[in-house]
DNA sequence: TGAGAAAATGTACGCGCGTACAGTAAACGT
DNA sequence: ACGTTTACTGTACGCGCGTACATTTTCTCA
């Protein structure tokens, strides 16, 4: 029962040939003669031959894994399906296209967060933190990182005076565009309804809320910014203080900074007999699979999150190998709106 | 910029022991004079020593991974937030308790399901499956994973006719309690929109519905069973039908193999005028978060997701160093009934 | 035909660690 | 006092592969 798996050497034996030639053969290095390839390729197809990962990577001493660092539960939550999922395949996609593995690593919010450990112990050649937030902790670790000039990058969360490399989606242009559609359909005052400023994406979505403003020569001053955390919990929880604004005509259309912030807004401002594409206008953001099973269906920003994923894991891992060809990034994607019930019509 | 990770040798040489006592200390192998222990764990500490998890794997011949196969895009929304993000945290914590990293696959539906490769490469010691399908390929690979006596175990998929280890919900315990739910509720006929049969939570579904009504002394065999595809679209695309049974009088409700295909009746009905809760009783399977969304809320089975992912990873890792004291398991947990709108009010 | 270049292959070693075995020092019993 | 365990530490080797370098073979062109 303790039978080895099938090494090189065996392969070599078979094949008449020396383990160099097997292994130059099955990597394609150095010139061979065309005979001795097929002989080589034979003997390893006979013997069902597996290259052992775990010593490639040793004699290569690099992992050839891609790791990837997300939020432990309930922040994960905040990634929904299409996030989480989208953005995992973009990466998965890319990653197994440049011949890398996908390491998952959990990371509680409180616990030390120990990345670079990840490099030193070598389980990682490169990395992509997902739910990075602007606290100490976090700022010490990306600090840590970047000093051993390690291969990472931070998707949905930026560090303005920080020269990470970043994937991110243009919110403020997609709430600029937001707030000028509902200005379009005939709303006049615009709220937003933001996430908490430790995510850079929320300070996005409020400079671009206050760019549009000012584009519509609006004063931005008096504008409602409630804050919320993103969670569709929050959003209903600010539903009466949104009733009493609109009903006050201090209101009558609001951006929530996510779709479930925007999707809790929604029932509990229905509790308050207030319908949304009727008696005030609503706009969500990711575009999640929610969006289409509220009633009406939420208008919501589509951010392109396969994309996302994929263009981290590319940037990340062709840079790998072209050595210090690396120059740094600072991605942002296109952010998109898709009209849907809950913006539809003007209210009287 | 070529510099070399410290290894065990600086740290010996620092400490004044030889590399053997330097890796005992940090293992805990055998008798270690305690003055010894303190020099060799400050020299580590001073030189910031990390073990290289690449030498180790090569030199204890295991990678110290659990692989996860899933399903890529859009079989992956067969799973929800709920299922994905619960199912892997609870994968993540456990494994992470005994000591393994997470190594992720995303496997296409047509592409070679190479799963031994991944235990040949010694990419990982253990691995668990999520998504399979009953369809030949998929067979064939999980033969030769058992044939090569691998610990790997399924989620959510069981094979009738093959000992592999699985971790299941009792969809049919979970079927047959909402549709006594319904019964008490007043309704009367019930139905079933299942999912497809090469899922045997389909196959369990079915059983438990059939279970259900045998128990009421109900015919089975007039209750109308319909098949979709777990998706959204194909629970609204049955709406039609199911609009025609209700109006007949053959139908008065509904359960869903899927929260999603659920959601999409829900819709399709509407729009015939059919609200669920008082036209009609629905219920659906997963508690997924939309189940929270609808109008009226949706009535749903709730799965110990969580429990699901961590039961499989601790049943795998733990008897892989047990050597051969594993037995198989074959585990079916609890499903729950979560009652909302959707199934409040007895029809007239 | 021979010399030099190019092609093809073999030899040898190291990657950093775990660990069997050998060795040495301390503790024990008589 | 000496043999004998026990506690502790060092020496030595192998894990399977990539690859620098040495060697042999084949080709090229005079």
């Amino acid at each position: 029962m303790e039978e080895r798996p099938i090494s090189r050497k065996e392969v070599a034996r078979l094949a008449g040939v020396s383990e160099a030639t097997v292994s130059r053969v099955l990597n394609g290095v150095g010139p061979i003669k065309e005979e001795t390839r097929q002989r080589v390729l034979e003997a390893a197809a006979a013997l069902h031959y597996v290259p052992s990962a775990i010593a490639q990577q040793f004699a290569r001493r690099r992992s050839g894994n891609l790791g990837i660092i997300l939020p432990l539960l309930p922040k994960v939550n905040l990634f929904a399906t299409h996030y989480f999922s989208e953005l995992l395949s973009g990466i998965g996609a890319t990653a197994k296209q440049e011949g890398y593995d996908l390491l998952l690593f959990f990371q509680g919010h409180d616990e030390p967060r120990h990345y670079d450990r990840l490099f030193q112990a070598q389980k990682i050649d490169a990395c992509i933190i997902l739910g990075a937030q602007d606290v100490p902790a976090e700022r010490e670790a990306l600090k840590e990182l970047h000093a051993a000039s390690r291969a990472f990058c931070l998707i949905s969360q930026r560090y303005e005076d920080e020269p990470y490399n970043t994937v991110d989606a243009d919110h403020a242009s997609g709430v600029r565009a937001a707030v000028k559609h509902l200005l379009e359909k005939g709303y006049e005052r615009i709220g937003l309804l933001n996430g908490p400023s430790v995510y850079s994406n929320s300070r996005d979505r409020l400079e671009g809320f206050r760019q549009a403003l000012a584009e519509q020569q609006l004063a931005a001053s008096d504008a409602p910014v409630l804050i919320g955390n993103y969670s569709r919990k929050s959003g209903y929880s600010h539903a009466d203080q949104v009733a009493m604004l609109i009903r006050k005509g201090e209101l009558d259309a609001i951006v929530a900074g996510s779709d479930r912030m925007a999707i809790g807004l929604l029932q509990g401002l229905k509790e308050h007999g207030l319908t949304a594409g009727i008696h005030y206008g609503l706009v969500g953001c990711d575009d999640s699979e929610g969006s289409r099973l509220t009633d009406p269906a939420l208008t919501s920003l589509t951010v392109p999150f396969y994309e996302a994923g994929s263009e981290a894991a590319a940037r990340l891992l062709t840079s790998a190998s072209d050595e210090e060809a690396e120059s740094g990034f600072q991605l942002k994607l296109p952010v998109q709106l898709v009209v849907r019930g809950s913006s539809a019509v003007r209210p009287l």
